[in-house]
DNA sequence: CTTGAAACAAAGCCCTC
DNA sequence: GAGGGCTTTGTTTCAAG
């Protein structure tokens, strides 16, 4: 969680690997114009101090029999032990993202499932975990747009 | 989005490409115990029948002034034009997931925003949408787990 | 940040099974 | 049809300026 200080381009970088994770350095330096050891330095700095997290292989859920998608509001026990529930919602691997929300106590999970049937097993999952009072769930009936790209602005900071 | 048949070899090698999306074929060819042509032509083929969707540089947006996560249910006025609603909705940079609902007519959309006063502007933007009526946001504290890496049977299909 | 050199990987071809 | 091995091209990576 280094806080480096990142110029004009660090952010151009950025945008091109955001918009494709898989260009190469060489690419990369052609379309900055400088010369492929500055990209690539310039790339483990920023993967060093945290700014790119990753690089992340997205894999077509339809395809491989994990259709459905469902947010489900998860109410907890107010006060001690909420952040080891969400520990333990991370653990399912269906579980694809855990947020601890604002409001009531509560976490918002995504799931992805192959059917009802199987979210169905997953909130009794849910239920034994100590804390958990009741889950509210909405199905997704269809995704329009699922990304993690940020808008980044292209003046400095 | 043809639907080819997935073998165990398949799938090994998408849970390898899910845990890091940047390992060479060269790579993946030693974990398998295969050629690197051949890994390379499995790749390929699951590239092109859209089970590998893409890859993603995941990029910290705490560090870089997005460091406001929210979740924002969008009830639509019910009948034609929902669609619509969610092609507009994803034009926003900001807005990194639309979800289409289950359950009364709505949205569900995540956020990523620098502060609450740029989600404010966002969420009037939303209300500028004709069949939009109102908005529903949840602002997330903490976020526990976010991934798109799903679970893979490793039994044939 | 650039250049140049060496190690490595990608991608195409041809061969075998 | 699918994988193995080879070759060429391009990329990554390091060292030095």
């Amino acid at each position: 969680m280094n806080n480096r200080k990142i110029d004009k381009l660090d952010l151009e970088i950025l945008n091109i690997l955001q918009a494709d994770g898989k260009v190469s350095n060489a690419e990369i330096a052609r379309k900055v114009g400088k010369a492929p050891s500055a990209v690539l330095e310039r790339v483990r700095k920023l993967k060093k101090s945290g700014i790119i997290e990753g690089y992340e292989c997205i894999v077509s859920h339809k395809s491989l029999g994990r259709g459905l998608t469902a947010f489900t509001s998860i109410r907890v026990e107010e006060g001690v032990g909420a952040t080891e529930v969400g520990q333990k919602l991370a653990e399912f691997p269906e579980v694809l993202e855990v947020h601890y929300t604002a409001g009531r106590d509560s976490y918002l999970v995504k799931v992805r499932v192959e059917d009802t049937e199987a979210l169905q097993a997953t909130l009794a999952k849910f239920g034994t975990i100590g804390p958990v009072r009741d889950t509210n769930s909405t199905i997704v009936l269809t995704t329009v747009k699922e990304s993690r790209v940020i808008p980044l602005p292209l003046e400095n900071d």
